[in-house]
This record gives structure tokens, C-alpha cells and sequence, in this order.
DNA sequence: ACAAATTAGTTTCTATGCAAATCATTCATA
DNA sequence: TATGAATGATTTGCATAGAAACTAATTTGT
């Protein structure tokens, strides 16, 4: 049915990256009763100051209506607070709670999680060329529609790094 | 915080596959009235005859609990039945009902999914490098944990063909 | 043969994730 | 300026996905 072996096989690799994803997120770093993308929000939270709700979606590639059950959670957690903006009152800027920061000080590698972990043990041209592959991947699947890539974030945010750097 | 930038690069493309993935089993195959673990589970019936919900589990990597969620919808539109295996009364054998395997064999294509259709305009050398690296990533990710690959299945299951073949 | 352990499928609970609808606020334009 | 369009966050409904608990059936150990 699928001429070619390589087509089958990435699609099962795929699936595999996604259940390593999730496993990663559940067992490894249920240790400190946070999921991994509740770990990625409070990580790009912390790196990029007091943020936009739709900016946060944007760093994590999801909706934004998605990243509002996360920051439900975080907040329930008295991680992350939320603050209606002044200058829009539309707006709701997201910034850690002083508990929160705690947490990014004392325990910055379980911040990082497992799988930052397991993949720095690889050698500098092997990660070049997976995330080659990666990119080529995401070009085909043609996911640029998503993301814009946040060019107007709040005062604090320090744009221009851009999301495919030099790696 | 993250040393290497490609570290970093390679998790948020691992975020952008996850959320193409997630487009084409919404969009895309939408137009089926089915998504794309459905899809991927009639193909996956279809090819490997009765499958026990274990074995579809394991083709699928995913847990078996997942599965029953997906046979109950698969099953509410008609497209497959569950039959209870006379041998061994634990076992409920998954096959495709007629109106399932119409559904192969008008629309083959649309099974496919425009994923592997996208794939499948890269030239074999490019498909053989990204599947090269995803699955360098499955094995630092340590997924072998998962999926027992399908080592015993019901009679009618052809096996032998591996699960990482060839490519 | 009978109790204990194992296996297979299901159920329940929680957490993503998206789309579409909704609500409030701000912007644009006539 | 007042009305309509656009924007930002949220809500609702549905579909994965995993862990843990549970049930039924089979296998194993004594």
C-alpha cells in the first residue's frame, strides 16, 4: 500500500517522538507534579519576562485557548499569576509568582527536563543533523502558518533571537 | 539556560511536528468524518487482519486504554467490530465490518493522509536522512520500552515483517 | 484441584490540544 | 462621534493519551 518503506517508517518514528514526548512528560517529571508542557510554559515564562497570553501560545505552538487550561493549572498551583494589562485591558500578562521564580532558581534542571538532558549527551554534528531533518520535516508539513513568531510582545520581551537560529 | 541552541531547536521543531501532526488529523482528514488515529488504526487493521486491542495498541504505540476509546468511536460509525475470541474468552479480535472495508478500497488515498502524500514528493536520499534522524531521536528518547512488536498475534497475522525494516 | 499470579480488556480520572462560539475591549471608519 | 470590524482571552465540546483501578478469564504453583 505505501510504495516506500522510508514513508512508513518515519510516520512510526513519529509516533514513537510523540509517545517519548508524553512519557517525558508524565513519568520523568511527575516528580515535581508538573507536566511537561506546564515545565515549558513556567521555562519560557521565566526566560521571557511578563507575557501575553497569545505570546505564550505562541512559544509553546499551541492556541491560545489551549495554553488557558495550563495557566488554570499553574495558577492553581500558585506558580503563575495573572494580571489584566493597563494600557489594553484586553490584554492579561502572565508572570511568575514569587513561588514560582523559586522553583526556576533552586531546581533549574528539572526545569529542563529529561529530554533537554538525554539529548546533551549527543555529539554537536549528531544534533545538527536531527534538527536538519526536523526542520526539513516541519518545511514539508508546512507548519509555518502557525506560530507568528511573536514580533510584538510586551516592553520587556527581547525579540530577534528568532526561532531558527544558527544551529 | 540551554547551552546549545540546537537543543533548543530541536525540542520546538519536535513541538511544530507534533502540532502538524495534530492539523492534518483535523483538517485534512476532516473530510472522512474521521481523524487521523482513526484513520491510522483502520490501516493498520486492514493490513494486519483480526488484531487483538493489544496488538492495534502496539502498532499504534499507543496504551491499550487509548485504544478502546478510538474502537468505541470506530465502532459507533460502523467501521469495525469486536469479536470475542473463542480460544482464549479474554481476547476481543478487531476486524474491519464491510462498510470498513469499502471504505479502504474506494478511498485508499484518503487513508494515506496528505502526510505521506507530502512525503512522498521528497527524493529517497531526503526521506532516508530525516528517517535516520528520527530514529536516532526514538533511541535517545528510549522508547524500546514501548510496543513489544507484535511477536505473537492471532493466526491470520503476517509478521515478520519488523518494524524497522529495510529503509 | 485449588489458590495465587498473570493476562486482556475496560473504566475512571486527569491533562493536553483544537475548533468554534462568546464576551469584553479597542480600533477604524463613515 | 457612533457604529461596525478586529483583537484578546475565555468557554464549550470533542478527541486523543496515560496511569491506576477494576473485572473476567487463564495459567501457574503447590
Amino acid at each position: 500500500m505505501n510504495a516506500d518503506p522510508c514513508v512508513e517508517s518515519i510516520i512510526n518514528n513519529i509516533r514513537r517522538v510523540f509517545q517519548a514526548f508524553n512519557d517525558y512528560s508524565k513519568r520523568a517529571n511527575m516528580e515535581t507534579g508538573l507536566t511537561g508542557p506546564q515545565l515549558w510554559a513556567i521555562k519560557m515564562i521565566s526566560e521571557n519576562g511578563p507575557l501575553r497570553v497569545s505570546d505564550l501560545a505562541s512559544l509553546l505552538f499551541v492556541r491560545p485557548g489551549t495554553v488557558v487550561g495550563i495557566l488554570d493549572r499553574l495558577e492553581k498551583k500558585g506558580l503563575v499569576s495573572r494580571v489584566r494589562s493597563q494600557q489594553d485591558r484586553r490584554e492579561v500578562m502572565i508572570e511568575l509568582s514569587p513561588t514560582g521564580r523559586e522553583l526556576v532558581s533552586t531546581a533549574p534542571g528539572v526545569i529542563q527536563g529529561s529530554l533537554v538532558r538525554g539529548l546533551e549527551t549527543m555529539a554537536k554534528e549528531d544534533l545538527q543533523a536531527i534538527d536538519a531533518s526536523m526542520t526539513r520535516l516541519v518545511a514539508i508539513l508546512g507548519v509555518q502558518h502557525v506560530s507568528p513568531l511573536l514580533i510584538r510582545g510586551h516592553a520587556d520581551i527581547v525579540r530577534g533571537k528568532g526561532e531558527l537560529p544558527e544551529c
